[in-house]
DNA sequence: CAGTGGGCGTAGACAATGTCTACTCGGCTC
DNA sequence: GAGCCGAGTAGACATTGTCTACGCCCACTG
């Protein structure tokens, strides 16, 4: 390992990894510095708020899972359809591994932190769904924006409830995936 | 007002005014008591930990939007897929209106918690949903349970991520309804 | 009717947390 | 060499969730 990055790095990573391995509950402002080994006051000089540290972890979290996005699609194949799955597993799959990550992402008091940085997180992703919907040309007689944004919707819908646990007791299914399917399917076409 | 009903009754209310009011940061134990006007530690004497607390009012909220929905599908016409817009209109109008208590319903931590009265709570709805899928008879080749959950999830991720913020930005909306619309429609097929 | 037991709320203690304010110390510039 | 400033430390403070001891009052039993 690097032992010569910043403290802020270093609590945003000790941070990511308490929230793997302790959940979201345990992400107190004292326990990250105590894993980056400084005192309690230390973050304040790289974050004024405990919401701060928090928006940046959860940054940290979308450039994840903008790297891996980029890197499933680099593998990809051309049909915008095919496109589509391969971003929404990724998604599923982040959702599924890094729950608690996942949840912090998407709490909204981060944002009204107002947090700057994070305010324009996620619309990268958004406009990569765009051109994918784009190129996909469904026959819905939408606005791009309007089918990529539901379909946005319905694949975080999905793993949301997914992750909540109402969905498998509701569905039986043991798998968010037949749902995934669904969403594409329904916004885009069949298969073929 | 009723001035007799049980110390349980109005905390949950006095909980959900302040959700409402203050939002879901200021809904810690002591502030809930004080606004019922018992010291703090008389909650412990029906809720055993502020989770349980917490996790009553969101039944309460659960029950709220039951209650919505039922009203509204009691005047709605009898055709399945108007039924289901109904339903989208009043879960989209709770999700504005009372942001703070949809986002505690959806708290994943209250479940964990072992509320077992909260464990079926949503059910009814999702059960609901199925019926009036199954009553519209999409031709998607697919279990009613499935397409259900991939509408609920569209509807949920639609409201979530327009809560959110970033679903107006980058969709230029201001208002959520076509959105909804496009879900509705990719999974039951067009209003005719 | 006396007594007693338990439900229900109070009050105080405790550890932990987020924030604020000295203070220290090392390296840098003039 | 003197001053200064960034960066981390240490302690204080109010607030929180939980736990425990206590008191009250009402219903039931003998």
């Amino acid at each position: 390992m690097e032992p010569d990055q910043g403290l802020r790095e270093r609590l945003v990573a000790a941070g990511a990894e308490l929230l793997r391995t302790e959940g979201p509950a345990a992400l107190s402002l004292r326990e990250i510095a105590r894993r980056a080994g400084v005192s309690h006051g230390a973050p304040r000089r790289h974050f004024l708020t405990h919401l701060d540290l928090l928006a940046a972890i959860a940054g940290a979290g979308f450039a994840d899972l903008g790297d891996r996005i980029t890197a499933s699609l680099a593998a990809a194949p051309d049909r915008p359809r095919d496109r589509v799955v391969a971003l929404a597993r990724v998604y599923a799959r982040f959702a599924a591994e890094e729950p608690g990550m996942f949840e912090l992402m998407f709490r909204q008091d981060l944002l009204e932190s107002g947090n700057l940085g994070l305010r324009d997180t996620g619309l990268p992703l958004f406009a990569l769904l765009v051109d994918l919907v784009t190129a996909a040309q469904p026959d819905d007689g939408r606005p791009a924006e309007v089918t990529a944004g539901a379909l946005w919707a319905g694949l975080h819908g999905v793993v949301q409830l997914w992750n909540w646990g109402r969905l498998p007791l509701a569905t039986g299914l043991e798998d968010p995936a037949p749902l995934v399917d669904a969403v594409i399917t329904a916004h885009l076409g069949a298969a073929r």
